[in-house]
DNA sequence: AAGTATACCAACCGCGAGCGC
DNA sequence: GGCGCTCGCGGTTGGTATACT
C-alpha cells in the first residue's frame, strides 16, 4: 500500500523517489537558470514536482562536490564537537564539513552518533557513581575519626551536610533565559581551526 | 526458507524568516 | 503594517536492506 504521505491525493505532483530522468532534467534546468527560484525551476523542468522537492534533491544529491557515505573518524569527531557546541543546527554543522549536507549529518547523527552518545553517558554515569561511592566511603571514614576527636554530635551534623551534597543545577544555573541565540560569537567560534577545540578539550 | 526486527536514509512536512509589493 | 510568496531548516515518516530468530 502506498503510504498516505506519498500518495498523490493532496496535489497532483510527483512524490517519492527521484528517477535518473528527473535528476537529469533538473540538473539541465539548474545549469541554465541557476539553483534559485525553485518553483520556477520545477515548472521549467516539467517535472511535476514542487519547488521544495527540487531544492532538496539538488542540495542533497545533484549539487557538485557532494560527498556521500563513508564519514571518516575525523569528520565524526568534528560532528560530535560541533554538536556539543551548536546543538541540532545541522546546516551550521554541515557548513564546517565540506561536501556534506545537513540531511546526511542529521541522518548520521540520528542513526549512529546519538546511540554512541547515550552509550557513553551510561558508561560515564556508572564510572562516576562508582567513584562517588568510593569517595563517600573515604569521607565518612574521616568523619568517624573526627567524631572521636570533636564529639559525636558535631560530626554527625557534618556528615548530614556532606551527604546532602550541593545542587549542581543550582550552581551551574542553566535555566536563565538569555533571549535569542546570538550567532555572531558562534561564527567566530566556527572560524577557529581544529587546534582550538583540542586546546579547550571540546 | 520464511517471518520479524532493526538500521539506514531519502523524502516529506510544518514552521519561521526574509523579501517584495 | 499586512499579505503572499519563496526559501531554508529541523523533525519526522516510511521504504528498503540487512540481521536475526
Amino acid at each position: 500500500m502506498i503510504p498516505l504521505s506519498r500518495r498523490s491525493t493532496r496535489k497532483e505532483v510527483n512524490r517519492g523517489s527521484w528517477t535518473a530522468e528527473e535528476d537529469q532534467k533538473l540538473a539541465q534546468v539548474i545549469e541554465i537558470h541557476g539553483p534559485k527560484r525553485w518553483k520556477f525551476v520545477a515548472t521549467k523542468a516539467g517535472l511535476n514536482r514542487c519547488g521544495k522537492s527540487c531544492r532538496l534533491r539538488w542540495m542533497n544529491y545533484l549539487r557538485p562536490n557532494i560527498k556521500r557515505g563513508n564519514i571518516s573518524d575525523q569528520e565524526e569527531d568534528l560532528i560530535l564537537r560541533l554538536h556539543r557546541l551548536l546543538g541540532n543546527r545541522w546546516s551550521l554543522i554541515a557548513g564546517r564539513l565540506p561536501g556534506r549536507t545537513d540531511n546526511e549529518i542529521k541522518n548520521y547523527w540520528n542513526s549512529h552518533l546519538s546511540k554512541k552518545i547515550k552509550q557513553r553517558e551510561r558508561q560515564n554515569r556508572a564510572v562516576s557513581k562508582a567513584e562517588q561511592e568510593s569517595s563517600d566511603t573515604k569521607n565518612i571514614q574521616v568523619m568517624e575519626v573526627n567524631a572521636l576527636t570533636i564529639g559525636r554530635e558535631d560530626a554527625s551534623k557534618c556528615e548530614e551536610s556532606f551527604k546532602s551534597g550541593f545542587n549542581g543545577d543550582e550552581f551551574f544555573d542553566c535555566s536563565s533565559d538569555e533571549g535569542p541565540l546570538n550567532l555572531e560569537w558562534m561564527n567566530k567560534f566556527l572560524e577557529m581551526d581544529e587546534s582550538w577545540f583540542t586546546l579547550h578539550d571540546i
